[in-house]
DNA sequence: AAGGAGTTCAACCGCCGGTAC
DNA sequence: TGTACCGGCGGTTGAACTCCT
């Protein structure tokens, strides 16, 4: 037997909502709430609307709070860092961007930043190594403190993308991002949020809700809505009840399924993105790939995610051995 | 000025997981 | 335990807008 549908399909609008339509719903929310059935609510406000219309038009336009407008270069970093770490998980993102909904950041990502992204990598890319440096020298602002130096295989076959990705990505824009870390082990590694952070640096900015402490990455602090439900009550906004999420072994079966979520969710991310062992062929391997195929005669931008994810990545991999200050290892790649 | 191509973004669709019964 | 309902989510669509020729 088919699911009953959410609503009479043909009594109900569809299409743009009218300035009165949003001034009805508005006015109803505000006064009694949604009453926690979206269903319900269009028949007591007065619209012929699907409930999940009027979900939808409060969550991502109506409520208050709402950010419209130009992503800035910190949206814009914390967007790919979290998407090359989770992917289209757009209403965890939006949860890390106060004001922003997860249609927002979609749209966003689809129509602008990906492209926008896509235009840093490919002029890089399609160019021959040691043009390929030179740009990417330009994207590394130099006043940002140098990555920490994790050591790179000596054979090129083996080399190694370590945590330092994510914060070179960050630096491909212009302004500092936001954390605040304590050391993470060499070797280990927590879970694929953690390769964003890096050892002994403190950064100031909007994330101050995300730290790494004793490698393991809590989320603490004032809540961020997303456009979940407008209320705050999404996945990541339990962590604001004082849960920690980390590598360790717990008994705490809500903890445990973020964790399993962080690890079991981006476990591909994670073979791209750990610091060391297997998972570095893997970007290797992946940037090799993506390689054959943007220089000279590849002038293709229709990436699919996954590849999109790997370029994220192995620009920021890229970035790194490009920097300026390890010469030396840029030789090693090449 | 016109119209075709490209872009943007609000809104819809359908699936999934949680939960009440 | 099974079923139905609902909220939430990500992918997709299409109208409106902008740019280009």
């Amino acid at each position: 037997m088919g699911r009953a549908p959410c609503c009479d399909k043909a009594n109900v609008k569809k299409g743009p909502w009218s300035p009165e339509e949003d001034a009805k719903l508005k006015e109803y929310i505000e006064k009694q709430g949604t009453g926690g059935n979206w269903i319900a609510l269009p028949q007591k406000a007065g619209l012929k609307r699907c409930g999940k219309s009027c979900r939808l038009r409060w969550l991502n336009y109506l409520r208050p709070n709402i950010k419209h407008g130009e992503f800035s270069d910190d949206e814009d970093r914390i967007i790919c860092s979290l998407y090359a770490n989770i992917g289209s998980r757009w209403s965890i993102i939006a949860a890390q961007l106060p004001g922003r909904t997860d249609n927002d950041i979609k749209n966003y990502w689809n129509t602008k930043l990906k492209k926008k992204l896509m235009g840093m990598i490919n002029p890089i890319a399609q160019r021959k190594p040691q043009q390929a440096a030179h740009v990417s020298s330009l994207l590394q602002p130099t006043s940002l403190p140098s990555s920490p130096s994790t050591p790179l295989s000596s054979s090129p076959s083996s080399f190694a993308c370590n945590n330092s990705n994510y914060y070179n990505l960050a630096r491909s824009f212009t302004e500092p991002i936001s954390f605040s870390a304590t050391p993470l082990s060499n070797s280990s590694f927590t879970t694929s949020a953690s390769s964003m952070l890096q050892p002994q640096e403190t950064f100031v900015g909007p994330m101050q809700n995300y730290q790494v402490k004793d490698s393991l990455i809590m989320f603490g602090g004032e809540a961020s809505c997303s456009s979940s439900d407008g209320s705050c009550n999404n996945q990541m906004s339990h962590v604001n009840e004082g849960y920690e999420y980390g590598g360790g072994a717990n008994n705490n079966t809500e903890q445990m399924g973020l964790q399993n979520y962080l690890y079991n969710g981006v476990e591909e991310d994670r073979r791209l993105m750990v610091s060391s062992g297997e998972a570095a062929h893997g970007v290797l391997n992946g940037w090799t790939e993506k390689q054959n195929g943007l220089w000279p005669g590849d002038n293709s931008l229709d990436y699919g995610l996954e590849e999109i994810k790997q370029l994220i990545s192995t620009d920021s991999c890229n970035s790194f051995l490009f920097d300026e200050n390890k010469s030396g290892e840029k030789a090693m790649y090449y």
